[in-house]
DNA sequence: CCGGTTACATGACAATAGTCAAGCCAAGTG
DNA sequence: CACTTGGCTTGACTATTGTCATGTAACCGG
């Protein structure tokens, strides 16, 4: 099968790796393209869940709409990410809502491709358990950052994420609108420019949409620090 | 078989109720009890997964230690709720610790048995990918509140869930000491305090571990309420 | 009943984060 | 080249939460 670029991408994802290659042959198959522009909605909180979505370009954010109105950004999904393999294989609602956040291309294989496939072969099921336990697992993560960190040291460890090396010196771009970064991060738009001169401090630099962080390790270190601690060391 | 009262409570807990009773009366006949004395730990972060947990007395918490020393609870379990279903499937490591904050009883299903369970029946493996998806959406309805609303609100709605009733007034018993509530809630004890007192304008008494809600719908009405607009209605 | 411990409450203060309003700056448009 | 627009930053102020210190009430073992 000749493949196109999008879906070399598609078959690197997460979640189809995880397949056999004749499983993700038939997915692919029954499986639809789809583009969104940004601020496009994916799919609504509360709605029949009836595909896995996997972002092959651009970045989905999914969220939630809080009784008073305000939104909530749950998760940020990019190139090779996948979501919504739990309800798609359940059949119940989306317990959030997406959005695009750029432009945006996605592959969404239907929830009947997914279900019919578990049913001939279980071992496909744990496949998605796992996949379903690292958004679990990324949700705990997150958690634990909202309770015991500082919204400077969050934004600091966002940063710490977008940069691959372990190591020395690193040059990122921010990939969205800073107002979904602070969404993201549980702060307002506000107080992450606030927090981004704060990081001037530890050797961050930011204009525009690029980042410059002089010593990772620094900045590591600041993220970890007790948020109790960590004035004393500038008078 | 003579179900003793535990064994009892183990079937009816959401998990086992889900399998066959054939399944059930396999895995119990696998499994094996235990119990834990207040503050004592049922197993730590990292540690290899052996088995799922079923509380059926007492209050067990989940929670993480951070880089700076701290713990952040992410969530605590009852009778009749169980956890680990995911990473005993998976053989991963737990992605948090877990320890008893009251006298506690628990029945541990060995992940061999889990796994030997769905080799044999996959269909298994759904239910057991429908407790993880609960636990998932707990945690992403955890999220929204830690974002979206202020400490005073998050302990109005969880003593919202401590009621059963839906309007009218109610009294509900403070099932844990109030540093864990605090820990679960992602405030101080300090900040607990303060809210119960500032919850004392919207019909809530608290004295020791009692809380007498006069009306349930108007504390509902504060915790949905804009945390920016609702200061104005007493100068 | 006493001393000691535990759990919780409160007050004073510091720090973090939100609100509202104004300003800046780069990019696009007429 | 003004002129507007959108995205971001800043400042001033307020609110919320954390910290530290201290007080108080219940409980427990002698």
């Amino acid at each position: 099968m000749a493949d196109d670029r999008r879906t070399q991408i598609a078959r690197n994802s997460l979640l189809l790796k995880s397949f056999t290659e004749q499983q993700t042959d038939m997915l692919l198959s029954m499986s639809h393209w789809h583009s969104y522009q940004r601020n496009q909605t994916l799919f609504q909180q509360d709605e029949k869940a009836r595909s896995i979505h996997i972002v092959v370009d651009g970045w989905v954010k999914l969220y939630r709409i809080t009784p008073n109105g305000g939104e909530a950004i749950v998760s940020v999904f990019t190139k090779g990410q996948s979501f919504g393999e739990a309800v798609a294989l359940r059949g119940t609602p989306y317990p959030v809502s997406a959005e695009a956040v750029t432009d945006t291309e996605v592959l969404q294989i239907p929830a009947a491709a997914v279900t019919e496939m578990v049913r001939r072969d279980p071992e496909a099921g744990v496949v998605m358990l796992a996949a379903t336990f690292t958004h679990l697992h990324a949700l705990v993560a997150q958690l634990e950052q909202l309770k015991a960190q500082t919204g400077a040291q969050r934004v600091a460890e966002f940063l710490l994420e977008l940069c691959e090396r372990e190591e020395g010196s690193c040059l990122v771009t921010l990939p969205y609108d800073k107002v979904v970064i602070a969404g993201r991060l549980g702060i307002k738009p506000e107080s992450l420019s606030r927090a981004f001169s704060k990081l001037k401090e530890f050797g961050v630099k930011v204009s525009r949409n690029n980042a410059a962080i002089e010593d990772i390790q620094r900045l590591r270190d600041f993220s970890e620090s007790d948020p109790a601690a960590f004035w004393n060391k500038r008078p």
